[in-house]
DNA sequence: CTTGACTCTATAGCCAGCTATAGGGTTTAA
DNA sequence: TTAAACCCTATAGCTGGCTATAGAGTCAAG
């Protein structure tokens, strides 16, 4: 008994689509699942609050790779809440640190749209190419990437 | 006269690296430079103030292909300002909606935060992997990607 | 003329989280 | 026993903005 059920009903009872349930269990975020004799995973009705974990974690903003983690511990017999609770701190510290960059992209959106107001219309043969983009301060690269 | 500049003096100018400047023009963002009787890019001085207008542009928030059209239209004679204008609105808007995204989710991350105090330590055999998250409303996908 | 710094093209790889495709095999109800 | 619906692996592709590598050629100073 204990009915097994195939990776397309495992998908569909979560929402995903059956590559992304295997491409978590290439990620190592899944444990292999048995398999019937033509090869088909086979899963217990677990497999599924696994995934809804899965799905949760990330929408709590953590990347795969660290829900790996959370769920090693987890199978390593530890509690993960601890490291959990600083991961979230952390997580919460990003989410202050993009939304005070975003503020200040913002602010200067707004500054150089009102400037747009008072600046020549369309100076055709100037040399700038566009002086509402020109009169902005170059930002350090807004995306956070290193250079 | 008027010197000539390789590839490599004009990257150091504008602080990018010799390989972006490439792919920029491959993108259509630079006209095709002339050429050394040996094959090297030979840039005028002017290739310099447009890569500083992209590199504006991309900190403005403009992704290489709207400032590839930008700079189009700039080529075909017309003046870009007031399509930069609302293309400035545009990702002012998006900015805006980033940030009540943002919002929302740290919300959710301190709420979570807050409960922490109150759950169970270490229920150790419990059937949840982490409380913490377990509880957490599954959010619509923070990303914004589409499913 | 040598040497070292520079440049060329073409191609592959990175990040993350998947999706899409090709070319097959399995399951199960009718 | 067929046939639809499902599953398998392996591989390539997507997004965007690059970086890295290989293997070869060029430039300019001494």
């Amino acid at each position: 008994m204990s009915a097994r059920l195939f990776i397309g009903k495992v998908a569909q009872a979560v929402g995903l689509s059956v590559q992304a349930v295997r491409y978590y269990e290439r990620l190592g975020l899944l444990p292999l699942a048995e398999r019937t004799a033509g090869g088909y995973r086979a899963y217990r009705p677990e497999a599924v609050e696994r995934l809804r974990f899965i799905r949760q974690a990330q929408a709590a903003g953590f990347r795969l790779e660290e829900i790996r983690e959370i769920l090693r511990m987890k199978f390593a017999g530890q509690s993960p809440c601890e490291c959990v609770r600083t991961m979230l701190q952390r997580k919460l510290e990003e989410v202050e640190e993009q939304m005070a960059a975003l503020g200040r992209f913002r602010k200067q959106l707004r500054r150089t749209l009102q400037r747009a107001r008072s600046l020549p219309r369309l100076p055709h043969r100037a040399s700038a190419i566009c002086p509402m983009i020109e009169s902005m301060p170059t930002v350090g690269n807004k995306g956070g990437k290193k250079r």
